[in-house]
DNA sequence: CCTATAAATGTAATCGATTGCACCACTTTG
DNA sequence: CAAAGTGGTGCAATCGATTACATTTATAGG
């Protein structure tokens, strides 16, 4: 195709090539012609091409645990934000579904598919990750939201143990003397280092998170559902919960009402992540708030910078700062 | 590369390369000794080489309206199924943010980035769409879940006008007689659908909706809540409040419980959708299920039908089912 | 034993752009 | 006025695979 628009403007393909990629490099008049005969034309380059003798493929592959948890889509959305600001494509793969063509996130990598990659999961297979960490791919990784602990890879996190400090600090200020947990699955990275966050600043404040009060194992809206009876069961009863997402908290909430209890009369709760719905709950939700699309965006920042320097971004941690949302879901306890 | 990998197995490059595609066109034995270097080597076709090569790019465009809304992860997690099944990649594009590069979507169409797109997003602007009809790029496109008006184009869609009869059917079954509508925003195809689907089904039921029991205006949690306001300072007052969105719905029962009102004693309230969240609402959303896997799945399934054979899915239209999913928002009026 | 046919492999053109190097036409400088 | 420098272009190699066509080798049929 650039042979057709060389012969029409009468030049040949290395010019019409300056005259698109680098303007500065033909005369003015040169360019004109070009321009003209390209704009007539709609002639677009084939970034196959491009990409083969440049070796780069204009492109950055984001590995999500899930594709269909909205949890995930404000994240995408930061970094897809910031990757097309840079004239970036974004490729999306699910980590855990592996389809008939089955090829391992690597793969992309490795075929040139894709010239980095952001992973939002941090428990990837032990043998995806030991692929992640080869000489050639190292320098092409970066972490989001979650981060694996077996391998010091740049990464972009919330700062979570705060969240929790704040959380915890809430509810012991309201009164509350037993706090329950209702935590993530077994083997997250937020999972350990949430729970870890509730327990150092429950027994910053001389108290204690005894296991018999903790329940969840999954972030979602069922988990909190299941957990209401199960910890309303218990005597004496804990008077505020912290949830480890804002799905736990909304399901918790919604079990206890179907139990006859109220929330924050009869118990305190509280989220984490603030999602879109947590202001429209009933009650609307008190929650710490991570900024999604912030961490989306410093991801692809990190990653791009990276690419373009992976001495320098060697073993980086960006810990994004959180917030406490206060709303109607906690008060003192009765 | 693959020059290396010849060398070493002391073959030619096609041979290599036949072992890779086709490997009954390869004897027993050199396909073994191939694939032992191949292994040893770790070595990976060059996609791009390969893209220019055969002309396709193995990839397909997923054109979404906001990449942070929710709503849409079930979709594109539907058609990134369908896609891994036939080892094509999936990448995305939010068709709102135009971002520094400013890439239309038709550019990656044109670049050959994508061999195909599948818009989410049935409100393109008339210069988008217009690029899309053209004859290198008709053949490409597909449309999920929404669709444009102008033009006729492939397309997957739920039952958006069945839905609202099966909505309209059970609130006046039970005895509601003014029923008043949440809407969608302006301009968007579903909104007007929708909105048909609600009038055509109280007319049958000899009832009408008159203009002023219309309220929204977008899909959001927010306008549903901002509208609880209004809608119940009319007199006489609405007994029954069906949804465009189950976000509106969930928006609109905090409005009413901000106000002191309770579903669906004082108000039923239906949603459409049964997003994840909606049996975890108070009260559990009684709402209009459309399978937004299913949904992406066709979508996706319908491209790569498309791309064999343009002629064949010319302007072909699928309607997939929806579903009343009955749960505690709406009642007898009092 | 010789020819027709099939199976396996190699040779080299091709996909479409980018870019190092060479070259030409002018300026500038000593 | 000759030598050196500069800006603008063109030539052709290159990126890494695929595949039409040619060639070789093995097998079957007459």
């Amino acid at each position: 195709m650039i042979k057709d628009i060389a012969r029409l403007a009468g030049v040949s393909t290395a010019t019409v090539s300056r005259a698109l990629s680098h303007p500065d490099r033909v005369s003015e008049e040169t360019r004109a012609l070009v321009m003209g005969v390209v704009e007539r034309h709609g002639y677009r380059v084939n970034s196959f091409a491009r990409s083969l003798r440049k070796q780069r493929a204009g492109a950055v592959l984001a590995l999500v645990p899930n594709l269909g948890n909205p949890f995930f889509s404000l994240i995408i959305k930061g970094i897809q934000d910031r990757l097309q600001e840079a004239g970036v494509d974004l490729l999306v793969a699910d980590s855990h579904s592996t389809g008939g063509a089955g090829r391992s996130p690597v793969a992309h990598l490795r075929e040139s598919r894709a010239d980095g990659l952001i992973s939002l999961d941090g428990s990837l297979p032990a043998a995806t990750l030991k692929d992640l960490v080869a000489p050639d791919t190292v320098g092409k990784v970066v972490f989001a939201c979650e981060w694996p602990l077996s391998a010091p890879l740049p990464s972009v996190r919330s700062d979570n143990r705060e969240g929790m400090r704040l959380a915890v600090d809430h509810v012991v200020g309201l009164g509350h003397r037993r706090v329950a947990y209702l935590t993530g699955p077994a083997g997250n990275i937020l999972t350990d280092e949430r729970r870890a966050g509730v327990e150092a600043a429950l027994a910053a404040q001389g108290l204690s998170l005894p296991p018999e009060r903790v329940d969840g194992g999954d972030f979602s809206l069922e988990a909190g559902h299941a957990a209401a009876v199960r910890l309303m069961a218990m005597t004496p009863r804990p008077t505020a919960v912290i949830c480890a997402s804002d799905q736990l908290a909304i399901g918790l909430i919604s079990g206890l009402s179907a139990l006859g209890l109220s929330v924050p009369q009869d118990v305190s709760v509280m989220g984490f992540d603030d999602i879109a719905s947590a202001p429209y709950a009933l009650p609307p939700l008190t929650t710490i708030r991570q900024d999604r699309l912030a961490l989306g965006r410093a991801a692809a920042d990190l990653l791009l910078e990276r690419l373009a320097d992976p001495a320098a971004t060697e073993g980086r941690v960006l810990t994004l700062p959180v917030e406490l949302v206060l709303r109607r879901s906690t008060a003192a306890p009765a």
